[in-house]
DNA sequence: GTTCTGGAACTATGG
DNA sequence: CCCCATAGTTCCAGA
């Protein structure tokens, strides 16, 4: 680990270093999993960990890991300095606060300053940004009447020990709600260090860059970064800060324990000049020089020097030999977490701890640390130039970043923060970041936040306080308007630290997204672009993705990158003579591994199962006397793990459900991944499993998309049934790529036509029929499910089947009218277990879990006010994931409704059709579908199931199909 | 030689 | 405790 970069370090650092590596504790061990159980013991097991395992993962990172791999260290040696110097609270100019409002707003910006590259866009100013999990305060009426600023929760500035070298002034502020216990910290100096010291750092040794640190945010900078600097590694980091920082007790105790490392390692750092460890070593690995504004963001975006930062501390990760090594430390399990992907964000931790509070807490001092003035208007960390650094670094990166502090970063939006602004404070983040999500006492609840921010403010802001990522803004105000007019794809497979880039973001047209204000053309502004969250919440920034700035002879954007409040930020330039207009072809999606944001101290977002995620944009349009309007838009949901990129395609309803044997019927599929070359394959098993048939059916390409599948339903090969024929059908991408099966009926054709009552047509009269489930259609696992409330506009959605309610196939309209989307789709709870019903579940759909049924089982649905149909509308939980939603670009909404989605979907049907069409099909029913349907086969089936505890001879059936 | 990708092996987590 | 399925990460290989 050390090599390099200790033969870097003056000797002491490295003597020190090495010692730290060698604790016992920490055992450096890479293996997470290790470490966290020493860590109790040992006494500095951040620091162990933080030592290794950077290098190791870096190491397998690849080549360019070296060179990461070096600056880690030397990092977190500076790291180390800075702790000493941090983690008094006060430690250096700890105390004091900035964030008055006047204060120097860390997030000044000067607006109208240009941006060090091409264009220069006017400045933002950069908000102080709260971590990507957790929510800032809402921000606070500014002494201007209609602006608002943001708060910090309180402002501390860590200091930079005076050191300060840093700069900075002294250090960085703080918001913290609460007391911040670590000795991470802040910092912030390092930047400040830097800048004022370029000399110092002159050699372009590791130290000479800034501190990516800033970034470690992300991974943890906190943990890592702060922990970072105790412990490197991944799993130590997060252990480490797991366990240390959470409590503040722990942090003293480790404190106590690695003080005297600390000490030396402070003096060290301080023998050298550096201010504070913290400032970002790692940053830029091009010696970083004064002159730079962007220096001042830190590593060089287009390094990714955040990235790298981030890594550093973060990377504990596994080497490469170890596969996963990150998460088994300290990995919280994903049950005990409760929600995954926040769906709920009640339960996350961060309401109450401030986890996200956390973030937010200690909203990290934006950094410029460079003087707003002159820089540039970004103030954020990172943004640098993009050359500083190769993007190759990326893998290693990981190695080398540091986890942004999100929200740790001192958030002082308000205040500026020291210089190295993000970075600095990121480095040192890293650990603070930890730090300070963990020590900030109580939070108020995500909620809290969230009504408070909801309620609908003005976006108008204080240059000085621009507001926090993770507040709500409106991407319309007067006449300004910022629209994503190319969405983004569905699908964007992410990449690891551990990966090469996977390339930017596309669109689904073809090319990239491309953003455009409108109202406004006056003169260059900043496009700022982030990675965002996509459920239900407040769209806030997304704890386990990071924007990755792509760079390359195929991208025409310039852009940097910044970390904002841990959160990376790339940020463009919309041109007038571009009509205010971008086109996002450098944005790629950064994956950082769940064990290391969840370690961090304040994280309480949980990573598995939380892959979707939105590109956000904001411009913060200059509007005269300091103030600003901010406006923000965020694209449809995107999927980034590889699995959905890849993903099997999924049937998610389809309409009809049986027909006659002779085929020849419309069939819809609603669902995703369907591509121009599926295929629609029918089957029938034997009892013995044993395939007996297989027919191909033909696809109607015309009417076909990602969403939707229009095809003709095959001949069954026998027809002369006398009973209906339970056969399966999937969609086929490929070989290994097919959809689960999904259950089909043959009905028997009777020459004789058999007029149905009404009633029984409809709704099947709970005697006869039993609503729900029983239809045949469903296979076996579903349960029945309450219909959606029909009445509930909401519901109508393609979720809404009709034919669910019914339950029977056969009462769909069979008519032809594409299907667009058609009532009779139906969607499928969750299958499993509702019902009781042990049926193997042909039919194993049903991606989102549906709640189960509110009706006791019976609970299919009656639409139409069916007898049996439910009293109140039963609302199933779509919302976080409706089915269609992610592939579903709804064009230009940020939230993916279901409907909205929907509505696009139909090929053939023009976006908004979808209601239409919906109503269409109720209206179908409503008027009698036997009136709409010509040749109607009714399928009367009994089961078990639908009663409840079935044991599921699920179905018995009565078929009659009228010829 | 790099950057993108697509695939897939491996391992952890949960049921 | 074992088995299986699902998901997250890391690797590999080809374009």
């Amino acid at each position: 680990m050390i090599t390099t970069p200790q033969s870097l370090l003056p000797s002491s650092l490295a003597s020190i270093s090495h010692r730290v590596a060698n604790l016992p504790s920490n055992s450096l061990s890479h293996n997470p999993g290790l470490s966290k159980p020493d860590f109790p013991e040992n006494s500095c097991p951040g620091l162990s960990s933080s030592s290794n395992p950077g290098r190791d993962l870096g190491a397998p990172a690849g080549s360019m890991g070296a060179a990461s791999c070096e600056d880690e260290e030397l990092e977190f040696k500076l790291v180390f300095g800075e702790e000493k110097e941090a983690p008094p609270l006060g430690a250096g100019g700890l105390g004091e606060e900035l964030d008055s409002e006047d204060a120097p707003p860390c997030c000044r910006l000067a607006l109208g300053e240009p941006p060090p590259y091409g264009a220069a866009p006017i400045g933002i100013p950069r908000s102080p940004p709260p971590r990507p999990g957790m929510h800032s305060p809402p921000p606070r009426p500014a002494p201007s009447p209609g602006t608002w600023e943001s708060q910090p929760a309180r402002s501390v500035r860590l200091g930079g020990p005076g050191g300060g070298t840093g700069g900075a002034g002294g250090g960085r502020v703080l918001e913290c709600p609460s007391i911040r216990i670590t000795s991470i910290s802040p910092t912030p100096e390092p930047p400040a260090a830097l800048e004022d010291n370029p000399d110092a750092w002159g050699d372009g040794s590791p130290r000479d860059y800034p501190s990516p640190e800033g970034f470690g945010g992300y991974r943890e900078a906190g943990g890592q970064g702060g922990g970072a600097f105790f412990s490197p590694s991944p799993g130590s980091s997060s252990l480490s800060s797991w366990s240390f920082f959470s409590d503040a007790s722990d942090e003293a105790a480790l404190y106590a324990a690695c003080d005297e490392v600390e000490s030396e390692l402070n003096e060290a750092a301080s023998r050298f000049g550096l201010g504070s460890p913290l400032p970002s070593p790692r940053a830029s690995p091009r010696p970083w020089t004064p002159e730079d504004p962007w220096s001042l963001y830190g590593p060089s975006p287009g390094g990714r020097g955040p990235e790298d930062s981030w890594l550093l501390l973060s990377a504990p990760g596994p080497t490469p030999a170890s596969p996963r090594p990150a998460s088994p430390c300290g990995k919280r399990r994903y049950s005990s977490s409760g929600t995954p992907s926040s769906a709920s964000p009640a339960l996350s931790r961060r309401g109450s701890l401030g986890e996200e509070g956390s973030e937010p807490p200690p909203p990290p001092p934006l950094p410029l640390a460079h003087d707003p003035g002159s820089p540039g208007p970004f103030d954020y960390v990172g943004a640098p130039p993009a050359e500083s650094i190769p993007q190759k670094t990326r893998r290693t990166s990981s190695e080398q970043t540091v986890a942004l502090p999100r929200s740790e970063e001192p958030a002082p939006c308000n205040g500026k923060l020291p210089l190295g602004a993000e970075e600095s404070v990121a480095l040192p983040g890293g650990p603070r970041k930890e730090v300070a999500g963990m020590d900030y006492l109580a939070v108020p609840s995500p909620l809290a936040w969230s009504k408070a921010r909801i309620g609908g403010h003005s976006p108008i802001f204080r240059t000085s306080a621009l507001p926090p990522l993770d507040w709500p803004l409106p991407s319309q105000y007067e006449q300004l308007e910022l629209r994503i007019e190319v969405q983004p794809r569905a699908h964007h497979r992410a990449h690891y630290e551990t990966e090469g880039s996977r390339g930017a973001v596309k669109a689904a047209p073809g090319g990239h997204p491309i953003v455009k204000l409108l109202g406004y053309s006056e003169k260059p502004l900043t496009l700022q672009m982030f990675i965002g969250t996509a459920d239900e919440r407040n769209l806030r920034p997304h704890a386990f993705y990071q924007v990755h700035r792509i760079t390359g002879k195929m991208v025409a954007t310039a852009s940097y990158e910044a970390v904002v409040s841990g959160t990376k930020v790339l940020e463009m330039t919309l041109l007038p003579e571009n009509n205010m207009a971008a086109n996002i072809d450098c944005a790629g999606i950064l994956k950082l591994r769940n064990s290391d944001i969840e370690l961090r101290k304040g994280e309480t977002d949980i990573g598995r199962k939380n892959t979707r995620v939105r590109l956000v944009f904001r411009v913060h349009v200059p509007q005269g006397g300091g103030k600003v309007i901010s406006v923000q838009a965020a694209s449809v949901p995107i999927e980034c793990s590889q699995r959905s990129a890849q993903e099997l395609p999924q049937v998610e309803a389809y309409s009809p459900s049986a027909c006659s044997v002779r085929g020849g019927e419309e069939l819809v599929l609603t669902g995703s991944n369907f591509l121009p070359d599926s295929k629609v394959v029918f089957i029938e098993r034997g009892p013995d499993g044993k395939l007996q048939w297989e027919e191909e059916a033909t696809v109607n390409r015309l009417q076909s998309n990602e969403v939707t599948l229009t095809l003709t339903v095959p001949e069954y090969s026998n027809k002369r049934v006398s009973r209906p024929v339970q056969v399966y059908f999937y969609v086929s991408n490929g070989r290994r790529k097919r959809s689960p099966t999904q259950s089909f009926k043959f009905l028997p054709v009777i020459c004789k036509e058999e007029p149905l009552p009404d009633s029984s047509l409809r709704g099947f009269p709970p005697a006869s029929a039993p609503p729900f489930g029983t239809d045949m259609d469903f296979s076996p696992p579903r349960p029945p499910y309450p219909s959606y409330p029909h009445e509930d506009p909401a519901y109508e959605t393609p979720y809404l089947s009709e034919g669910f309610s019914y339950g029977t196939p056969p009462l769909y309209p069979q008519t032809g009218p594409p299907p667009s989307y058609r009532p009779g789709l139906r969607m499928f709870p969750e299958t499993r277990g509702t019902t009781g019903c042990a049926h193997p579940p042909p039919v194993s759909f049903l991606p989102r879990p549906f709640p189960s049924d509110p009706y006791g089982g019976r609970g299919s649905s009656f639409p139409l006010g069916l007898p049996f149909s439910p009293p109140a509308p039963f609302r199933p939980p779509l919302p976080a994931s409706p089915p269609l939603e992610g592939p579903f670009p709804s064009q230009g909404d940020v939230h993916p409704l279901p409907a909205e989605g929907y509505n696009k979907v139909g090929p053939g049907y023009g976006p908004g059709e979808g209601a239409p069409e919906q109503e269409k099909s109720r209206g179908g029913y409503g008027s009698g579908f036997r009136d709409s349907v010509p040749i109607q086969g009714i399928t009367l089936e009994e089961g078990g199931c639908g009663t409840g505890g079935c044991e599921c001879e699920c179905v018995q059936e009565i078929a009659l199909h009228v010829c």
